[in-house]
RNA sequence: GUGUCCGUAGCUCAGCUGGAUAGAGCAACGGCCUUCUAAGCCGUGGGUCGGGGGUUCGAAUCCCUUCGGGCACGCCA
């Protein structure tokens, strides 16, 4: 159905036409003075020097062409020429019932589209920290957001698979368990099926790891040796791979399950291996690339660049690939997989340079055509109180384990003080209230700012938090469940034209939802979701306080508030849904 | 140095394709639980939208400049 905006735009920007001015005046917005009036057109104002006529007659003109319209209750001029409108209060309950009548609430699909979402994957092998909670918060959410919009979504972990951090895993194992038969070269038998580590011990391994290479040298070149011949595919490093690999995987699904975040795809950076030297090789004689101080480089600069973009490297002068290599072939591969019409990326905004390159150079090369967009979402830092990058109160990094258990014991603790309640129930509801609370206040900011992410702040939830709107939520099944209780039956019955100020305003703001989840596709902004069900979730405090719903009886007014309700707790419902939570029944 | 993003209430943030008196939450203070969950509702105080200039009938929003901060700038990912 039409979104609320558009059907009142189109009377408005109709009776400018039929006045004599230009049709696109007349557009209308949500008003900011609800004081005042519900919406308001501008466009009498700007008009008024291509006119060359006084703002308040062009408003005036419009309003008489405009004449008795069943829309609207009020209609008037203000000074200098702005046209306050308030909706007709059975034209909007009549829209709401469409709505409520409607499969997503009348939301028009978009026809469909394949986007692909790449999350710029963690690294096999490094425990899950707070740095990648938010390329997995943010793409979950856009990719929900993007399928209700109307499109195939496919998401890729894309994991970092393939780099230096094997051969330095790989290395420390040969010093700690030089009897394993992976590091026997003459071994010609099956390699054990288990792996020789589990996951915390492989945790542990890479950070020891990491630390020696950079202060002993000749380390550092093992490890380098080792990955090469990894890469050259020597058997007994490629079987511990696999087994580096399988634990690091299944280690991760538990954790990004927990987060309630899936991926159709969990490629990663060593399946395109393969298809490297082929497309090197087309680089060079197409003559896009060219040698450049010993590596080999695709000149990316255009001539309205702000500065000088470096040219994109493709091979260093050892010959060895690296990450813009990868991209490269990971488009390639899904171009030819799967022909996505999009993809985007949601990656720290750090790398915004290399992307850029990586755009450039795979239209260049050819790679990626014109009717594929490739877009870049670019996330900010999450920081502690301090400002500085987060990090524990010892300073180290925080493991998203640790982090999601601490939220959510404080949650339990105040489920069990609140009310009596079973333990697993409480649990359970621990869980979702929790994770409301992270990814709320991670979508709730805008995506490309850095973020303060502080633990008290998220774990106190009052005001603007996840779990304001689930106990919204919560508030709403429990009259519901209530009205049930009371053997009446709730499917039935249409919404009321708004009998006060309180309720109409619920109702305006429930009438936004199709221009909102609108907005958030074509933005691919959570956050404005989110301040979406705060308004509608204070517009609905608000009503409730007022309204006693259960006690009601007239029973025409109560069915019709029932109904409000179940669009209320529907519209919330999505829309968390699309953020990546959800809500308990009770809590 | 060059580029880029940001600077809005004590703190954390909205608002930015120009519109009327700049909004929330937290913190502070004061009300509201015999009635659908007080994780709530109502109210009070708190701002030269970093500074300066410009465009405009109108600027937090657009342009210029200046100060302050984050980040990125060829062989890491």
């Amino acid at each position: 159905m039409k979104k609320i905006s558009d059907m009142i735009s189109n009377e408005i920007m109709t009776a400018f036409e039929a006045a004599g001015y230009r049709r696109d005046y007349g557009r209308v917005t949500v008003s900011n003075r609800p004081d005042l009036c519900e919406f308001q057109c501008n466009g009498a104002m700007a008009a008024a020097k291509e006119y060359k006529c006084a703002p308040a007659k062009i408003a005036q003109d419009v309003l008489l062409s405009l004449g008795d319209n069943k829309l609207f209750s009020k209609k008037e001029v203000v000074n200098p020429g702005f046209i306050n409108l308030n909706l007709a209060n059975d034209f909007l309950s009549s829209y709401l019932n469409e709505m409520k009548d409607s499969c997503d609430l009348g939301f028009e699909k978009q026809p469909q589209a394949t986007i692909m979402i790449d999350y710029g994957g963690p690294n096999v092998a490094k425990p899950l920290h707070v740095g990648h909670l938010r390329s997995a918060i943010i793409g979950e959410s856009i990719k929900r957001i993007a399928r209700f919009t109307g499109h195939k979504v496919i998401g890729d972990i894309h994991l970092g698979d393939w780099g230096l951090q094997m051969g330095l895993i790989i290395h420390e194992l040969s010093i700690r368990k030089p009897e394993l038969p992976y590091f026997d070269e003459s071994f010609k038998g099956e390699y054990p099926k288990d792996a020789p580590f589990t996951i915390s011990e492989l945790e542990e391994i890479y950070p020891c790891a990491s630390g020696k290479s950079k202060e002993d040298e000749a380390y550092k070149e093992a490890a380098m040796t080792a990955t090469k011949e990894l890469q050259a595919g020597r058997p007994g490093y490629r079987a511990l791979w696999n087994h580096i690999l399988n634990v690091s995987v299944s280690d991760l699904k538990k954790n990004y399950e927990k987060l309630n975040v899936s991926f159709e795809l969990w490629n990663g950076e060593s399946d395109v291996q393969d298809i490297i030297p082929g497309m090197v090789e087309e680089f060079k004689s197409s003559g896009i690339a060219h040698e450049s101080d010993g590596a080999l480089v695709i000149d990316v600069k255009e001539n309205d660049d702000t500065k000088e973009i470096p040219p994109c490297i493709i091979l260093k002068s050892d010959g060895a690939s690296l990450y813009a290599t990868t991209d490269l072939a990971t488009l390639k591969d899904r171009m030819k997989n799967y022909d996505p019409a999009r993809i985007i990326y949601v990656v720290d905004k750090r790398q915004d340079m290399h992307f850029v390159q990586v755009f450039r150079s795979s239209r260049k090369a050819g790679i990626v055509p014109s009717s594929t967009d490739l877009t870049f979402i670019g996330f900010g830092t999450m920081n502690g109180k301090d400002g500085k990058p987060f990090k524990t109160r010892e300073g180290g990094v925080m493991r998203l384990e640790s982090l999601l258990n601490e939220i959510e014991e404080e949650m339990f603790n105040k489920i069990v003080s609140n009310h009596t309640v079973d333990e697993a129930e409480a649990r359970q509801t621990a869980r979702m209230v929790a994770l409301s609370a992270i990814k709320y206040g991670d979508l709730s900011n805008q995506a490309s700012k850095d973020y303060v992410f502080d633990v008290e702040r998220f774990t106190s939830f009052e005001g603007n938090t996840g779990p304001y709107i689930l106990y919204t939520i919560v508030r709403i099944k429990s009259i519901l469940a209530k009205y049930k209780e009371a053997g009446k039956r709730d499917v039935a019955g249409s919404i009321n034209p708004p009998a006060n100020e309180v309720e109409k305003a619920l109702m305006l703001e429930l009438s936004k939802f199709n221009a909102v989840m609108e907005g958030a596709y074509e933005e691919l902004a959570p956050h404005k979701i989110c301040s979406y069900i705060y308004d509608l979730s204070n517009a609905f405090n608000r009503f409730y306080h007022e309204t006693k719903i259960i006690s009601e009886e007239d029973a025409a007014k109560q069915s019709g508030w029932i109904q409000l309700l179940r669009l209320t707790q529907k519209a919330l419902e999505i829309s968390i849904d699309l953020l990546g939570f959800s809500a308990p029944d009770r809590m």
